[in-house]
DNA sequence: GTCATTTTATGCTTTCAAACATAAAATTAA
DNA sequence: TTAATTTTATGTTTGAAAGCATAAAATGAC
Protein backbone atom coordinates (compact mmCIF):
# COMPACT_ATOMS: atom_id res chain seq x y z
CA UNK A 1 0.00 0.00 0.00
CA UNK A 2 1.02 3.72 -0.68
CA UNK A 3 0.47 4.82 2.83
CA UNK A 4 3.25 1.76 4.09
CA UNK A 5 5.80 3.22 1.47
CA UNK A 6 6.33 6.32 2.59
CA UNK A 7 9.23 6.86 3.97
CA UNK A 8 9.78 6.30 7.82
CA UNK A 9 12.89 7.36 9.61
CA UNK A 10 12.53 4.59 12.41
CA UNK A 11 15.93 5.71 13.65
CA UNK A 12 14.88 9.25 14.27
CA UNK A 13 11.75 8.36 15.21
CA UNK A 14 13.05 6.21 17.96
CA UNK A 15 15.02 9.19 19.12
CA UNK A 16 12.42 11.35 19.87
CA UNK A 17 10.42 8.55 21.16
CA UNK A 18 13.46 8.25 23.67
CA UNK A 19 13.52 12.25 24.68
CA UNK A 20 10.53 11.91 26.28
CA UNK A 21 12.33 9.34 28.61
CA UNK A 22 15.35 11.11 30.81
CA UNK A 23 17.73 8.60 32.36
CA UNK A 24 17.02 5.85 30.53
CA UNK A 25 20.43 2.92 30.95
CA UNK A 26 21.88 2.16 27.45
CA UNK A 27 19.96 -1.45 28.46
CA UNK A 28 16.67 -0.39 29.20
CA UNK A 29 16.86 2.24 25.29
CA UNK A 30 18.52 -0.94 24.01
CA UNK A 31 15.41 -3.51 24.81
CA UNK A 32 12.99 -0.44 23.72
CA UNK A 33 14.98 -0.18 20.42
CA UNK A 34 14.02 -3.89 19.72
CA UNK A 35 10.75 -3.95 20.72
CA UNK A 36 9.72 -0.72 18.68
CA UNK A 37 7.27 -0.71 15.09
CA UNK A 38 6.03 2.23 13.59
CA UNK A 39 3.23 3.09 11.55
CA UNK A 40 1.62 5.71 8.94
CA UNK A 41 -1.95 6.96 9.24
CA UNK A 42 -3.63 9.28 6.78
CA UNK A 43 -5.67 11.31 7.78
CA UNK A 44 -8.98 10.47 8.97
CA UNK A 45 -8.09 7.08 9.77
CA UNK A 46 -8.35 5.07 12.91
CA UNK A 47 -5.40 4.59 15.31
CA UNK A 48 -7.32 2.44 17.53
CA UNK A 49 -11.20 1.94 18.49
CA UNK A 50 -12.65 2.47 22.00
CA UNK A 51 -12.94 -1.46 23.47
CA UNK A 52 -9.64 -2.52 22.06
CA UNK A 53 -7.34 -4.08 23.69
CA UNK A 54 -3.32 -2.29 23.63
CA UNK A 55 -0.40 -4.18 23.16
CA UNK A 56 1.91 -1.60 23.89
CA UNK A 57 2.50 2.12 24.25
CA UNK A 58 1.75 4.21 21.44
CA UNK A 59 3.77 7.32 20.65
CA UNK A 60 2.57 10.15 18.27
CA UNK A 61 6.18 11.01 16.72
CA UNK A 62 4.28 13.06 13.76
CA UNK A 63 0.61 15.07 12.72
CA UNK A 64 -1.82 15.31 14.63
CA UNK A 65 -4.33 13.14 16.76
CA UNK A 66 -7.99 13.51 18.77
CA UNK A 67 -9.26 11.24 20.87
CA UNK A 68 -12.85 10.79 21.30
CA UNK A 69 -15.82 8.67 23.46
CA UNK A 70 -18.92 7.87 22.34
CA UNK A 71 -21.85 9.32 24.24
CA UNK A 72 -24.63 8.72 25.24
CA UNK A 73 -26.92 9.80 22.75
CA UNK A 74 -24.12 8.63 19.91
CA UNK A 75 -22.44 12.11 20.27
CA UNK A 76 -18.78 11.80 20.46
CA UNK A 77 -16.68 13.91 23.53
CA UNK A 78 -13.42 14.65 22.72
CA UNK A 79 -11.46 13.71 25.99
CA UNK A 80 -7.87 14.86 24.57
CA UNK A 81 -6.01 15.95 21.49
CA UNK A 82 -2.23 14.59 21.27
CA UNK A 83 0.56 16.18 19.93
CA UNK A 84 3.90 15.27 18.64
CA UNK A 85 5.92 13.97 20.58
CA UNK A 86 3.45 12.66 22.88
CA UNK A 87 1.89 9.29 24.11
CA UNK A 88 -1.42 8.25 23.62
CA UNK A 89 -3.43 5.48 24.97
CA UNK A 90 -1.35 4.85 28.25
CA UNK A 91 -3.91 5.33 30.31
CA UNK A 92 -5.47 1.80 28.97
CA UNK A 93 -2.31 0.36 29.20
CA UNK A 94 -1.33 1.28 32.88
CA UNK A 95 -4.83 0.54 33.93
CA UNK A 96 -4.70 -2.75 32.32
CA UNK A 97 -7.72 -2.05 30.76
CA UNK A 98 -9.03 -1.97 27.10
CA UNK A 99 -8.90 1.50 25.46
CA UNK A 100 -11.88 4.04 27.34
CA UNK A 101 -11.99 6.00 23.61
CA UNK A 102 -10.75 6.01 19.71
CA UNK A 103 -7.72 7.86 18.74
CA UNK A 104 -8.25 9.22 15.21
CA UNK A 105 -5.64 11.07 12.74
CA UNK A 106 -6.51 14.72 12.11
CA UNK A 107 -3.27 14.82 9.95
CA UNK A 108 -1.29 12.15 8.42
CA UNK A 109 0.71 11.18 11.09
CA UNK A 110 3.86 8.35 12.15
CA UNK A 111 2.67 6.59 14.99
CA UNK A 112 5.40 4.35 16.61
CA UNK A 113 4.44 1.61 19.60
CA UNK A 114 6.81 0.19 22.26
CA UNK A 115 5.62 -3.68 23.04
CA UNK A 116 3.61 -3.57 26.15
CA UNK A 117 5.64 -6.37 27.78
CA UNK A 118 8.84 -5.10 27.09
CA UNK A 119 7.83 -1.55 27.85
CA UNK A 120 6.09 -3.00 31.61
CA UNK A 121 9.26 -5.11 32.22
CA UNK A 122 11.04 -1.71 32.19
CA UNK A 123 8.73 0.06 34.43
CA UNK A 124 8.89 -2.93 36.51
CA UNK A 125 12.81 -2.30 37.63
CA UNK A 126 12.81 1.49 37.38
CA UNK A 127 10.83 3.28 40.05
CA UNK A 128 12.31 6.69 38.78
CA UNK A 129 10.73 6.41 35.89
CA UNK A 130 7.61 5.01 36.78
CA UNK A 131 7.06 8.12 39.66
CA UNK A 132 7.87 10.42 36.31
CA UNK A 133 4.89 8.62 34.41
CA UNK A 134 2.68 8.41 37.75
CA UNK A 135 3.37 12.41 38.09
CA UNK A 136 1.86 12.91 34.77
CA UNK A 137 -1.02 10.70 34.69
CA UNK A 138 -1.79 12.36 38.23
CA UNK A 139 -0.94 16.02 36.71
CA UNK A 140 -3.91 14.87 33.84
CA UNK A 141 -6.01 13.24 36.40
CA UNK A 142 -6.72 17.21 37.60
CA UNK A 143 -6.87 18.43 34.69
CA UNK A 144 -9.74 15.76 33.65
CA UNK A 145 -11.67 16.67 36.88
CA UNK A 146 -11.79 20.68 36.31
CA UNK A 147 -12.43 19.58 32.58
CA UNK A 148 -15.50 18.25 34.06
CA UNK A 149 -16.29 21.30 36.26
CA UNK A 150 -15.98 23.78 33.42
CA UNK A 151 -17.83 21.31 30.70
CA UNK A 152 -20.69 21.10 33.10
CA UNK A 153 -21.09 24.63 34.65
CA UNK A 154 -20.15 27.13 31.70
CA UNK A 155 -22.23 28.24 29.34
CA UNK A 156 -21.54 27.51 25.55
CA UNK A 157 -19.87 30.63 24.91
CA UNK A 158 -17.36 30.24 28.13
CA UNK A 159 -16.86 26.62 26.86
CA UNK A 160 -15.96 27.61 23.21
CA UNK A 161 -14.01 30.00 24.25
CA UNK A 162 -12.06 27.53 26.78
CA UNK A 163 -11.62 25.20 23.90
CA UNK A 164 -10.02 27.95 21.52
CA UNK A 165 -7.61 29.10 24.28
CA UNK A 166 -7.06 24.90 25.18
CA UNK A 167 -6.31 24.57 21.50
CA UNK A 168 -4.01 27.78 21.49
CA UNK A 169 -2.03 25.91 24.41
CA UNK A 170 -1.75 22.55 23.02
CA UNK A 171 -1.25 23.14 19.32
CA UNK A 172 0.81 26.90 19.38
CA UNK A 173 -0.04 29.37 16.86
CA UNK A 174 1.38 29.85 13.52
CA UNK A 175 3.81 32.43 12.45
CA UNK A 176 1.26 35.27 12.46
CA UNK A 177 1.01 34.97 16.20
CA UNK A 178 -2.32 34.97 15.99
CA UNK A 179 -3.70 31.64 13.97
CA UNK A 180 -4.79 28.72 15.83
CA UNK A 181 -1.74 26.17 14.69
CA UNK A 182 -4.75 23.18 14.15
CA UNK A 183 -7.66 23.32 11.97
CA UNK A 184 -10.95 21.55 13.09
CA UNK A 185 -13.95 20.88 11.53
CA UNK A 186 -16.71 22.94 13.39
CA UNK A 187 -18.40 19.42 14.53
CA UNK A 188 -14.72 18.39 16.35
CA UNK A 189 -14.83 21.69 17.96
CA UNK A 190 -18.53 21.05 18.93
CA UNK A 191 -17.20 17.55 20.56
CA UNK A 192 -14.19 18.87 22.49
CA UNK A 193 -16.79 22.15 23.71
CA UNK A 194 -20.13 19.71 24.75
CA UNK A 195 -22.31 21.26 22.48
CA UNK A 196 -24.28 20.77 18.73
CA UNK A 197 -22.42 21.97 15.97
CA UNK A 198 -24.89 24.16 15.54
CA UNK A 199 -24.19 26.30 18.15
CA UNK A 200 -20.47 25.81 17.64
CA UNK A 201 -20.91 27.51 14.05
CA UNK A 202 -23.40 30.07 15.62
CA UNK A 203 -20.83 31.31 18.64
CA UNK A 204 -17.66 31.34 16.86
CA UNK A 205 -19.92 33.49 14.14
CA UNK A 206 -20.58 35.41 17.16
CA UNK A 207 -16.73 35.62 18.35
CA UNK A 208 -16.15 37.03 15.03
CA UNK A 209 -18.61 39.70 15.42
CA UNK A 210 -17.65 40.70 18.84
CA UNK A 211 -13.98 41.08 17.06
CA UNK A 212 -12.42 38.66 19.44
CA UNK A 213 -11.32 36.15 16.67
CA UNK A 214 -11.80 36.27 13.02
CA UNK A 215 -12.97 33.14 10.82
CA UNK A 216 -11.26 31.82 7.46
CA UNK A 217 -12.66 29.12 6.69
CA UNK A 218 -11.21 26.13 9.51
CA UNK A 219 -8.70 29.02 10.50
CA UNK A 220 -9.05 30.84 13.39
CA UNK A 221 -7.10 33.67 14.08
CA UNK A 222 -7.31 35.18 17.69
CA UNK A 223 -7.56 38.86 17.76
CA UNK A 224 -8.33 39.20 21.36
CA UNK A 225 -6.80 36.96 23.62
CA UNK A 226 -7.50 38.56 26.72
CA UNK A 227 -11.18 39.20 25.98
CA UNK A 228 -11.00 35.69 25.11
CA UNK A 229 -9.80 34.77 28.14
CA UNK A 230 -12.03 37.04 30.02
CA UNK A 231 -15.19 35.59 28.23
CA UNK A 232 -13.38 31.96 29.59
CA UNK A 233 -13.34 32.29 32.82
CA UNK A 234 -16.88 34.26 33.28
CA UNK A 235 -18.06 30.84 32.08
CA UNK B 1 -9.99 20.18 72.62
CA UNK B 2 -12.45 16.99 73.13
CA UNK B 3 -12.40 15.58 69.67
CA UNK B 4 -8.75 15.24 69.90
CA UNK B 5 -9.37 13.52 73.48
CA UNK B 6 -11.18 10.83 71.17
CA UNK B 7 -9.29 8.01 71.68
CA UNK B 8 -7.40 6.71 68.30
CA UNK B 9 -5.85 3.12 68.35
CA UNK B 10 -2.83 4.26 66.37
CA UNK B 11 -1.69 0.57 66.54
CA UNK B 12 -4.87 -1.20 64.39
CA UNK B 13 -5.31 2.13 62.17
CA UNK B 14 -1.58 1.74 60.78
CA UNK B 15 -1.95 -1.97 60.09
CA UNK B 16 -5.45 -1.23 58.18
CA UNK B 17 -3.64 1.05 56.40
CA UNK B 18 -0.39 -0.89 55.34
CA UNK B 19 -3.39 -3.29 54.26
CA UNK B 20 -3.56 -1.39 51.20
CA UNK B 21 0.07 -1.62 50.07
CA UNK B 22 0.45 -5.33 49.71
CA UNK B 23 4.66 -6.68 49.78
CA UNK B 24 5.44 -4.15 51.75
CA UNK B 25 9.01 -5.17 53.12
CA UNK B 26 9.91 -4.87 56.85
CA UNK B 27 12.03 -1.69 56.83
CA UNK B 28 9.60 0.19 54.55
CA UNK B 29 6.71 -0.37 57.36
CA UNK B 30 9.10 0.44 59.76
CA UNK B 31 9.94 3.78 58.15
CA UNK B 32 6.12 4.06 57.66
CA UNK B 33 5.59 3.52 61.19
CA UNK B 34 7.77 6.33 62.20
CA UNK B 35 6.16 8.72 60.13
CA UNK B 36 2.45 8.40 60.26
CA UNK B 37 0.23 10.81 62.48
CA UNK B 38 -3.68 10.75 63.36
CA UNK B 39 -6.56 12.66 63.24
CA UNK B 40 -10.13 13.25 64.47
CA UNK B 41 -12.22 14.89 62.63
CA UNK B 42 -15.98 15.48 63.01
CA UNK B 43 -18.83 15.98 60.87
CA UNK B 44 -18.74 18.40 58.73
CA UNK B 45 -15.16 19.57 59.49
CA UNK B 46 -12.28 20.10 56.90
CA UNK B 47 -9.78 17.82 56.44
CA UNK B 48 -7.99 20.19 53.41
CA UNK B 49 -8.93 22.88 51.02
CA UNK B 50 -8.69 23.39 47.15
CA UNK B 51 -5.31 24.92 47.19
CA UNK B 52 -3.68 23.76 49.93
CA UNK B 53 -0.12 22.27 49.93
CA UNK B 54 -0.15 18.49 50.53
CA UNK B 55 2.41 17.33 53.29
CA UNK B 56 1.94 13.34 52.81
CA UNK B 57 -0.33 10.89 52.28
CA UNK B 58 -3.47 10.99 53.50
CA UNK B 59 -5.56 7.77 54.53
CA UNK B 60 -9.35 7.70 55.60
CA UNK B 61 -9.57 5.20 58.20
CA UNK B 62 -12.94 5.68 59.83
CA UNK B 63 -15.63 7.79 58.12
CA UNK B 64 -16.97 8.96 55.13
CA UNK B 65 -15.49 12.16 52.91
CA UNK B 66 -16.72 14.08 50.41
CA UNK B 67 -14.42 16.06 47.75
CA UNK B 68 -15.58 18.84 46.07
CA UNK B 69 -14.31 21.59 43.47
CA UNK B 70 -15.73 25.34 43.97
CA UNK B 71 -17.24 25.66 40.05
CA UNK B 72 -17.48 28.80 38.13
CA UNK B 73 -20.92 30.02 39.39
CA UNK B 74 -19.89 29.26 43.17
CA UNK B 75 -21.76 25.62 42.69
CA UNK B 76 -19.77 23.42 44.42
CA UNK B 77 -18.72 19.88 42.12
CA UNK B 78 -17.87 17.04 44.06
CA UNK B 79 -15.57 14.95 42.46
CA UNK B 80 -15.12 11.55 44.80
CA UNK B 81 -16.71 10.59 47.97
CA UNK B 82 -14.53 8.33 50.07
CA UNK B 83 -14.60 5.11 52.14
CA UNK B 84 -12.65 4.11 54.58
CA UNK B 85 -10.12 2.43 54.09
CA UNK B 86 -8.09 4.79 51.25
CA UNK B 87 -6.83 7.73 50.09
CA UNK B 88 -7.42 11.12 49.31
CA UNK B 89 -5.08 14.00 47.98
CA UNK B 90 -2.95 11.21 46.69
CA UNK B 91 -3.30 12.99 42.45
CA UNK B 92 -2.06 16.30 44.09
CA UNK B 93 1.02 14.77 46.21
CA UNK B 94 1.90 12.56 42.93
CA UNK B 95 1.08 15.75 40.32
CA UNK B 96 3.34 17.63 43.20
CA UNK B 97 0.36 20.39 42.82
CA UNK B 98 -1.78 21.76 45.39
CA UNK B 99 -5.13 20.18 46.14
CA UNK B 100 -7.50 21.01 43.54
CA UNK B 101 -10.31 19.78 45.41
CA UNK B 102 -12.01 20.21 49.21
CA UNK B 103 -11.55 17.23 51.58
CA UNK B 104 -14.60 17.46 54.01
CA UNK B 105 -15.88 14.94 56.32
CA UNK B 106 -19.24 13.93 55.55
CA UNK B 107 -19.23 11.67 59.20
CA UNK B 108 -16.95 11.84 62.53
CA UNK B 109 -14.21 10.66 60.40
CA UNK B 110 -10.43 9.36 61.91
CA UNK B 111 -7.85 10.39 59.10
CA UNK B 112 -4.32 9.52 59.24
CA UNK B 113 -1.47 10.93 57.16
CA UNK B 114 2.31 9.73 55.87
CA UNK B 115 5.08 12.07 55.77
CA UNK B 116 5.28 12.98 52.14
CA UNK B 117 9.07 12.68 52.52
CA UNK B 118 8.93 9.17 54.08
CA UNK B 119 6.01 8.24 51.37
CA UNK B 120 8.18 9.42 48.18
CA UNK B 121 11.46 7.90 49.77
CA UNK B 122 9.77 4.53 49.69
CA UNK B 123 7.97 4.66 46.38
CA UNK B 124 11.70 5.98 44.85
CA UNK B 125 12.76 2.20 45.61
CA UNK B 126 9.89 0.08 45.26
CA UNK B 127 8.91 0.21 41.59
CA UNK B 128 6.53 -2.64 42.23
CA UNK B 129 4.51 -0.26 44.51
CA UNK B 130 5.04 2.94 42.32
CA UNK B 131 3.66 0.98 39.21
CA UNK B 132 0.66 -0.30 41.73
CA UNK B 133 -0.53 2.87 42.61
CA UNK B 134 -0.39 3.97 38.78
CA UNK B 135 -1.97 1.59 38.07
CA UNK B 136 -5.17 3.09 40.46
CA UNK B 137 -4.29 6.44 39.07
CA UNK B 138 -4.60 5.15 35.81
CA UNK B 139 -7.84 3.31 36.57
CA UNK B 140 -9.15 6.43 38.30
CA UNK B 141 -8.56 8.77 34.88
CA UNK B 142 -10.86 6.43 33.36
CA UNK B 143 -13.26 6.88 35.85
CA UNK B 144 -13.12 10.68 35.86
CA UNK B 145 -13.33 10.55 31.92
CA UNK B 146 -15.89 8.80 31.60
CA UNK B 147 -17.71 10.64 34.23
CA UNK B 148 -17.24 13.83 31.96
CA UNK B 149 -19.65 12.74 29.46
CA UNK B 150 -22.24 11.50 31.64
CA UNK B 151 -22.57 14.24 33.68
CA UNK B 152 -22.36 16.32 30.16
CA UNK B 153 -24.56 13.98 28.00
CA UNK B 154 -27.17 12.83 30.00
CA UNK B 155 -30.21 14.12 31.32
CA UNK B 156 -31.24 14.83 34.98
CA UNK B 157 -32.60 11.49 35.62
CA UNK B 158 -30.11 9.94 34.15
CA UNK B 159 -27.62 11.63 36.34
CA UNK B 160 -29.34 11.14 39.39
CA UNK B 161 -30.22 7.47 38.94
CA UNK B 162 -26.25 6.99 38.16
CA UNK B 163 -25.49 9.04 41.22
CA UNK B 164 -27.89 6.68 43.42
CA UNK B 165 -26.05 3.83 41.60
CA UNK B 166 -22.54 4.92 42.24
CA UNK B 167 -23.93 5.57 45.70
CA UNK B 168 -24.67 1.98 46.41
CA UNK B 169 -21.58 0.42 44.47
CA UNK B 170 -19.66 2.85 47.13
CA UNK B 171 -20.96 2.64 50.35
CA UNK B 172 -23.07 0.19 49.83
CA UNK B 173 -26.21 -0.82 51.17
CA UNK B 174 -27.75 -1.38 55.06
CA UNK B 175 -28.83 -5.27 56.14
CA UNK B 176 -32.46 -4.91 54.48
CA UNK B 177 -30.63 -5.00 51.44
CA UNK B 178 -32.31 -1.85 50.22
CA UNK B 179 -31.17 1.51 51.86
CA UNK B 180 -28.25 3.08 50.51
CA UNK B 181 -25.55 3.09 52.82
CA UNK B 182 -24.83 7.14 53.27
CA UNK B 183 -27.02 9.86 54.03
CA UNK B 184 -26.45 13.04 52.02
CA UNK B 185 -28.45 16.11 51.48
CA UNK B 186 -30.04 16.46 49.08
CA UNK B 187 -27.10 19.71 47.73
CA UNK B 188 -25.07 16.86 48.32
CA UNK B 189 -26.68 14.66 46.03
CA UNK B 190 -27.30 17.44 43.65
CA UNK B 191 -23.75 18.47 43.36
CA UNK B 192 -22.55 15.15 42.88
CA UNK B 193 -25.11 14.84 40.04
CA UNK B 194 -24.65 18.41 38.59
CA UNK B 195 -27.90 19.67 38.99
CA UNK B 196 -29.67 22.05 41.80
CA UNK B 197 -31.01 20.90 44.75
CA UNK B 198 -34.72 21.89 43.58
CA UNK B 199 -33.92 19.72 40.76
CA UNK B 200 -32.48 16.87 42.95
CA UNK B 201 -35.00 17.30 45.33
CA UNK B 202 -37.85 17.44 41.87
CA UNK B 203 -36.43 14.32 40.34
CA UNK B 204 -36.20 12.16 43.96
CA UNK B 205 -39.66 13.01 44.20
CA UNK B 206 -40.47 11.60 40.94
CA UNK B 207 -38.21 8.71 41.22
CA UNK B 208 -39.98 7.47 44.30
CA UNK B 209 -43.53 8.40 42.72
CA UNK B 210 -42.52 5.96 40.19
CA UNK B 211 -41.84 3.30 42.68
CA UNK B 212 -38.10 2.93 41.95
CA UNK B 213 -37.21 4.19 45.18
CA UNK B 214 -38.17 5.04 48.95
CA UNK B 215 -37.40 8.38 50.65
CA UNK B 216 -37.38 8.86 54.30
CA UNK B 217 -35.99 12.05 55.24
CA UNK B 218 -31.96 11.31 53.86
CA UNK B 219 -32.48 7.32 53.96
CA UNK B 220 -32.84 6.55 50.12
CA UNK B 221 -34.11 2.88 49.60
CA UNK B 222 -33.78 1.34 45.93
CA UNK B 223 -36.97 -0.60 45.33
CA UNK B 224 -36.19 -1.62 41.88
CA UNK B 225 -32.35 -1.89 40.99
CA UNK B 226 -32.75 -2.76 37.75
CA UNK B 227 -35.39 -0.13 36.59
CA UNK B 228 -32.90 2.71 38.14
CA UNK B 229 -29.92 1.53 36.39
CA UNK B 230 -32.40 1.59 33.11
CA UNK B 231 -32.98 5.08 33.95
CA UNK B 232 -29.04 5.79 34.08
CA UNK B 233 -28.30 3.86 31.06
CA UNK B 234 -30.85 5.93 28.71
CA UNK B 235 -29.64 8.86 29.63
C1' DG C 1 -38.91 23.88 75.46
C1' DT C 2 -38.51 27.83 72.30
C1' DC C 3 -36.44 30.28 68.70
C1' DA C 4 -33.47 30.49 64.72
C1' DT C 5 -31.53 28.34 60.96
C1' DT C 6 -31.14 25.03 57.66
C1' DT C 7 -33.11 21.67 54.77
C1' DT C 8 -36.77 19.91 52.06
C1' DA C 9 -40.73 20.50 49.13
C1' DT C 10 -43.49 22.45 45.31
C1' DG C 11 -45.38 25.74 42.06
C1' DC C 12 -44.51 29.20 38.53
C1' DT C 13 -41.59 31.71 35.16
C1' DT C 14 -37.79 32.37 32.42
C1' DT C 15 -33.93 31.19 29.68
C1' DC C 16 -30.51 28.73 27.39
C1' DA C 17 -29.40 25.41 24.38
C1' DA C 18 -31.14 21.53 21.56
C1' DA C 19 -33.83 20.18 17.71
C1' DC C 20 -35.44 21.00 13.38
C1' DA C 21 -35.49 23.09 8.82
C1' DT C 22 -33.39 24.94 4.91
C1' DA C 23 -29.94 26.59 2.08
C1' DA C 24 -25.41 28.16 0.67
C1' DA C 25 -20.65 26.98 0.27
C1' DA C 26 -16.95 23.95 -0.04
C1' DT C 27 -15.01 19.37 -0.91
C1' DT C 28 -14.71 15.16 -3.05
C1' DA C 29 -15.79 11.79 -6.46
C1' DA C 30 -16.92 10.36 -10.97
C1' DT D 1 -16.23 19.45 -15.90
C1' DT D 2 -20.55 18.06 -13.35
C1' DA D 3 -22.78 15.69 -9.72
C1' DA D 4 -22.84 14.12 -5.03
C1' DT D 5 -21.65 14.72 -0.48
C1' DT D 6 -20.13 17.04 3.35
C1' DT D 7 -19.54 21.13 5.89
C1' DT D 8 -20.96 25.59 7.18
C1' DA D 9 -24.44 29.01 8.02
C1' DT D 10 -28.81 30.92 9.88
C1' DG D 11 -33.59 31.26 11.17
C1' DT D 12 -37.44 29.20 13.91
C1' DT D 13 -39.48 26.24 17.28
C1' DT D 14 -39.40 23.45 21.27
C1' DG D 15 -38.15 21.75 25.61
C1' DA D 16 -35.42 20.80 29.66
C1' DA D 17 -33.48 22.65 33.42
C1' DA D 18 -32.39 26.85 36.03
C1' DG D 19 -34.12 30.61 38.66
C1' DC D 20 -37.23 32.50 41.74
C1' DA D 21 -40.74 32.49 45.31
C1' DT D 22 -42.80 30.60 49.18
C1' DA D 23 -43.77 27.49 52.80
C1' DA D 24 -43.42 23.37 55.53
C1' DA D 25 -40.46 20.40 58.05
C1' DA D 26 -36.44 19.22 60.41
C1' DT D 27 -32.45 20.26 62.88
C1' DG D 28 -29.63 22.67 66.04
C1' DA D 29 -28.59 26.39 69.38
C1' DC D 30 -29.66 28.36 73.57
Amino acid sequence: MSRNSYNIDIESVFEGVCGLFPNLKPEEREIMRNNITCQYFRKGEIIYKEGDTPHGLVCLSKGKVKLYKEGVGGRDQIVRMAKPIGFIGYRALFAEENYSATAEALEDSVVCIIEKNAFMGILRNNAELTLNILKSVATELGFSTNRTVTLTQKHIRGRLAESLIFLRDTYGLEDDGKTIKVYLSREDLANLSNMTTSNAIRTLSGFAEEGVIELDGRRIKILDHHRLERISDLG
